[in-house]
RNA sequence: GGCGAGUUGGCGGAGUGGUUACGCAGCGGAUUGCAAAUCCGUGUACACGAGUUCGAUUCUCGUACUCGCCUCCA
């Protein structure tokens, strides 16, 4: 069997994955607030560890992995958006949820075996606060129940910190029912317009952090193999779902393994709505990025480094799958023909960057099966996102096709008459308005869209007039 | 202030105690009317200083710079 090795955040060193139970290999990775179109942030992590479910099924078998990950449906955030909109919050959270399946579905991802939604696991958040509280690590207080971390002497060690360094930089929310400033919420009370449910300490809802720790234990029992996010939720997001979860279940319950992936810039700077440079997924896909080029352009960076998102990346990752697709069309792969040499790296703490490498090799060599089922395992070259491929956003009108079809037989007529000066002249022409001439090996010209996605080829008036000119230009050169 | 990460050839980006990453671009050649595409070939880079070592880009320490988190955030 595959040995995999990963990095884990808790112990700060890679290591070899030894699954509790091989049968059962459970992975929970924090999803979604829904509230908005997620923006090219949230597919880090969605992209990343549904790699990492595709080489967990690939080496203990489909059957054997279970992969959670839920949907933050209650929230201040999603109030705030009703209340700005009018609209319910169940209406917004159910479109939110589709967006999001959808989006990441253009990316390439699976969906996960469970999906929960926190507001269905309210009843298992109120018995784990209880449990918290009979245990001696959190107490109410004015409709609020509080996790005391001074109770849990494990408190910090995921992420590295101190209560007291914590508290030094003083940066948290200071409250007079809190016996300890760091002390984080379980429960809070909910005014008429919020949404909230009946407990023992009154009308209210959830922390945020308390549904990660209910709903795995609800799907995966106390303890379960992997917990995955993004690193800025080591703190205090996860730091907190391991206090209560260990407090509550035991020091060595909860997740064995946490994985982090970096954070994700745009052409060398932080995403931020001020800069301009914040957008969603939903954005790119709509600007003509096809979902298996941003995979690609994910995956070519390790989960552990910040990611630049960058065109040039892009259109670098187009040209390859572009080279790639043509290589393996019709090509059925055998279902185990994936590479050694791409697995190893797949194993070794999801070394993605090198497993492009390895394709990059079997592209080479026109070992064409091999490629596409080991591409598979990145969830590259597949039937599902190949689609890109055949689409031609743009719309051809009857005018523009009939301008190409004159400039197609004028270049032939041009190169019968051996007048490659003026042919030259053309093709040059036609360049510089984003077409393409060029002879294939059989010496028959073909014209093509340099860009098809170029949207200011979308008005194919000015296409044609530009065609126009040209061509007059050349008549009068002849 | 606290915690953490990074600095690799023109660009992107892996990895390794001594041997070619890889991709793109570039350069040379084949091919072509010229191109495009394709094919062949080509690049000795690892922030700086010190230490460990027979030998360090790779380990240790320090310096500089960059970045992230500590507040909703993937």
């Amino acid at each position: 069997m595959t040995e995999i090795k990963l990095y884990n955040t808790k112990t700060r060193s890679k290591g070899v994955f030894t699954p509790i139970d091989a049968n059962n290999v459970r992975m929970y990775v924090c999803g979604p607030t829904v509230y908005d179109r997620a923006h090219i942030g949230n597919a880090r992590p969605v992209i990343v560890f549904d790699t990492l479910y595709r080489l967990l099924r690939h080496v203990y078998g489909v059957d054997h992995v279970k992969y959670a990950r839920n949907f933050t449906d209650v929230d201040d955030k999603i109030n705030q958006r009703a209340a700005q909109t009018g609209r319910s919050i169940r209406d917004i959270t159910d479109e939110t949820i589709q967006w999001f399946l959808d989006d990441m579905g253009a990316l390439g991802a699976l969906e996960p075996d469970y999906a929960p939604r926190a507001t269905e696991y309210i009843t298992q958040m109120i018995e784990m606060t209880g449990e918290l509280i009979s245990k001696g690590f959190a107490y109410a207080a004015e409709g609020h129940v509080l996790f005391d971390v001074t109770s849990y002497d494990g408190y910090g060690s995921l992420s590295g910190r101190s209560i007291d360094d914590m508290i030094a930089g003083a940066r948290v929310e200071v409250a007079p029912y809190k016996r300890n400033p760091m002390d984080f919420v379980l429960w809070k009370p909910s005014t008429g317009d919020q949404p909230g449910w009946e407990s023992p300490w009154g009308y209210g809802r959830p922390g945020w952090h308390i549904e990660c720790s209910a709903m795995s234990r609800e799907l995966f029992g106390d303890t379960f193999d992997i917990h995955g996010g993004g690193l800025d939720l080591a703190f205090p997001h996860h730091e907190n779902e391991r206090a209560q979860s260990c407090a509550c279940c035991g020091e060595d319950s909860f997740a064995q393994v946490w994985m982090h992936n970096e954070m994700l810039q745009v052409e060398g700077k932080k995403m931020s709505k001020s800069l301009g440079n914040f957008f969603s997924v939903r954005e790119l896909l709509d600007q003509g990025y096809p979902g298996e080029v941003i995979r690609f352009v994910y995956l070519s960076t390790h989960y552990r480094k910040p990611m630049d998102w960058t065109e040039k990346k892009a259109s670098d990752a187009e040209a390859t799958l572009r080279k790639w697709r043509a290589l393996v069309e019709g090509i059925e792969p055998s279902p185990n023909a994936a590479v050694p040499a791409v697995i190893a790296c797949l194993a070794d703490d999801l070394n993605t960057a090198g497993a492009i490498a390895a394709l990059h090799d079997l592209a080479k060599a026109g070992k064409a099966a091999e490629l596409k089922a080991s591409a598979a395992l990145l969830g590259l070259l597949g039937d599902e996102l190949g689609g890109w491929m055949q689409d031609f956003p743009m719309q051809q009108s009857d005018a523009l096709t009939g301008k190409i079809g004159d400039l197609y037989l004028i270049y032939i007529e041009l190169r019968a008459q051996r007048n490659f000066v003026l042919a030259d002249i053309l093709r040059d022409e036609l360049n510089g308005i984003g077409l393409s001439i060029v002879v294939n090996q059989e010496n028959v010209p073909e014209i093509a869209f340099k860009d098809p996605r170029n949207r200011e080829f979308v008005d194919n008036q000015i296409l044609v007039r530009k065609i126009d000119e040209i061509l007059a230009r050349v008549n009068n050169g002849s």
